[in-house]
RNA sequence: GCCGACUUAGCGUAAUAGGUAGCGCAACUGACUUGUAAUCAGUAGGUUGGGGGUUCGAUUCCCUCAGUCGGCACCA
């Protein structure tokens, strides 16, 4: 998808197709009162103040006929500079630019106007020269949007628009968007039999499908042989714990609003857990440790329970329960270096494997300034943020730093990726943590014999599985690789009466070999069968006809793809045997 | 949670200026015996998301609850 922010000319055009807007609501909504109107990745928007008026996606094409009437006249567009007095009068009876203008920068003393027929605007620019060459534009959605972005503050309109500088390629991206609502993995998830919701179970908690069981528990071997290669060792713990617990973790006091309300029970009282540090803290804490056994890696893939907003819930991508991909690693100081760069490597192996390529890295750090969310030591914080710094410098990483973004107890690295639809979000993540062993009490005995106080790695490869599911699913539009398929092999014979015996020896054995086929014995037009294993995106359909029968071979067509392979019916069954057990990817 | 929209059969949808609902696919039955994205015919399937109100009459208008979707805020 275009990115129009990072593309100048484009950037520019939207911006200026904003002021466009602006001027258009202006026009037909008199009352109007403006914030700002910059340009997104997706496009451009502008935030309203209607007072009591309320858009809804039935007034945009009322506005966009305005925006086309005002560009067909089109008008230049002309800046002009004036001090602040003069900005300051200006918009005297404008409070929202009042605001922008008096929190602006002392050295900035020259503001910059932009005016378009009878439409002035405070506005950095740069702009296009005239109204006329904005043509190409569409009015997608309007919404509500917190003033400034505090939700103590004032809801105000957001119209969203994109403009380009041909039709044709106003047209492509609208196509384009078409075409990512279809691989959301909401769609996706119903259509393929992944997983389901229901009212009355309640909203945030899907619920897996044999379909989606399979994949689930692909993934789930998959990332837990890596780990028991490296040493991790895998443990069960309970999805609730004490409320004592959690006041220990200190969780209890940073993260309340979104755990579920506690729970008594005989005079106890109990959490739905967020996350897993406190469980696998304690089973560190269970036995006395020499410096010898470190690192000790604890592994587990374990269900949380986070209370979330409910306009935050999306399919199985953010719900109110979610299983982990979770580990904590138990190190002395001088192992963190070494075992973060392996967390790193064991990202970069699975996103290599499984041909994910569009991520970024994302380095989030306190806001020193912040005492209450974020625990007081100067030191320990320093600390931890320049050995992750120092990691990803030496393993030549791309990273961005981001303040304020980091976790209560230390600094993370997380890896972002961007859904079909919607907002960018953490794929995996791996914590720096110098506080909870402090907290725990945890210990173990170093050369010396004295007590030292272990560092702890917080990492999730995968995420969580939901979401790790989801984000696979829109990545490959439902056609997953072999190995993760649900059904893998297709068997369509031609005629019953003729090729069902054939179909059926090899079925069983695919079956034998635990492949996961299907064989399509119902009186239908190979066709009509080949139409619905596409639709199903079973990666292979297989045809048996006389052809097969008599020469001890099979033909296959792989979903997707237009050609026809014959080859021996052994040496296919070696070469899928293959293709799953090196969980090839497409 | 906030602003807005939406909710009609398993799925995708149509309709009514208020007179209790059509269609396609899937399902079922029968015929066809099939070579790579839909064979034909028939049958059945709906308290139009739940509750309440206005009305002689509500799927349609109003209120309310629930869910879904688009954003905001929050976030693995």
């Amino acid at each position: 998808m275009q990115n129009i922010k990072e593309n100048e000319k484009l950037s520019t055009l939207n911006h200026s197709c904003a002021h466009l807007l602006a001027q258009a609501v202006k026009h037909l909504y008199p009352e109007a009162l403006f914030w700002v109107g910059p340009v997104v990745e997706e496009g451009f928007y502008y935030d309203i103040d209607l007072g009591d008026i309320t858009l809804t996606e039935e007034d945009l094409p009322n506005i966009e006929k305005e925006m086309k009437k005002i560009a067909k006249d089109g008008k230049n567009i002309i800046r002009h500079e004036i001090s602040k007095e003069e900005a300051l009068e200006m918009f005297k009876n404008d409070p929202y630019k009042i605001d922008l203008i008096s929190r602006m920068d002392e050295n900035e003393t020259v503001i910059s106007c932009y005016t378009q027929g009878d439409f002035t605007d405070l506005c950095r620019g740069p702009h296009v020269s005239s109204t006329k060459l904005l043509k190409n534009f569409k009015l997608l959605k309007v919404s509500g949007a917190y003033w400034k972005g505090d939700t103590n503050n004032k809801m105000l309109q957001r119209i969203y628009g994109v403009c380009f500088e041909t039709p044709e390629e106003l047209e492509a991206h609208l196509k384009e968007l078409e075409e990512a609502k279809m691989r959301d993995h909401r769609k996706l998830g119903k259509d393929l039999g992944i997983f389901m919701t229901s009212d009355l179970v309640g909203k945030g908690l899907p619920m897996y499908l044999p379909n989606g069981y399979i994949i689930w528990e692909e993934l789930e071997n998959y990332i837990k042989g890596k780990e028991k290669k490296l040493g991790y060792q895998h443990v069960l713990t309970p999805p609730l714990g004490s409320i004592e617990l959690y006041k220990t973790s200190g969780h209890w006091d940073h993260y309340q609003e979104s755990m579920f309300p506690k729970m008594e029970v005989e005079g106890e009282e109990f959490v739905l857990r967020p996350m897993n540090c406190p469980h696998h803290m304690m089973i560190y804490g269970n036995s006395i440790h020499s410096y010898r056994d470190l690192p000790i890696r604890i592994g587990e893939i374990a269900r949380d329970c986070r209370y979330e907003a409910s306009g935050a819930l999306k399919g199985i991508e953010r719900g109110r329960t979610f299983c982990q991909n979770d580990a904590h690693l138990f190190v002395t100081k001088e192992q963190i270096k070494s075992e973060f760069e392996s967390v790193v490597n064991l990202i970069l192996e699975v996103y290599k494997e499984l041909n994910i390529t569009e991520y970024r890295f994302e380095l989030s750090l306190r806001d020193p300034s912040d005492k209450v969310k974020y625990y007081p030591d100067d030191e320990m914080w320093n600390n931890a943020e320049n050995t992750l710094r120092k990691v990803l410098d030496d393993i030549g990483l791309d990273y961005v730093e981001k303040i304020g973004e980091a976790a209560f107890y230390g600094p993370k690295l997380d890896v972002q990726v961007k859904p079909a639809v919607g907002n960018e979000y953490t794929l995996s993540t791996c914590q720096l943590d110098f506080c909870l062993p402090m907290r725990f009490n945890l210990s173990y005995i170093d050369k010396e014999g004295n007590k030292q106080t272990p560092v702890v790695l917080h990492r999730a490869i995968l995420g969580s599985i939901d979401r790790f599911i989801a984000y696979y699913l829109e990545e490959t539009k439902g056609l997953l690789p072999l190995w993760l398929s649900p059904v893998q092999i297709n068997i369509i014979p031609v005629n019953n009466n003729f090729h069902l015996e054939y179909a059926t020896k090899l079925f069983n054995k695919l079956k034998d070999l635990n492949v996961r086929v299907n064989l399509d014995d119902r009186e239908e037009k190979v066709g009509y069968k080949m139409r619905e294993s596409v639709i199903q995106k079973i990666p292979y359909a297989i045809i048996i006809g006389n052809n097969e029968v008599e020469t001890n071979t099979i033909s296959y067509r792989k979903c997707g793809k237009e050609e026809t392979t014959n080859m021996p019916l052994d040496e296919f069954i070696n070469q899928i045997i293959d293709e799953i057990k090196t969980r090839k990817i497409n």
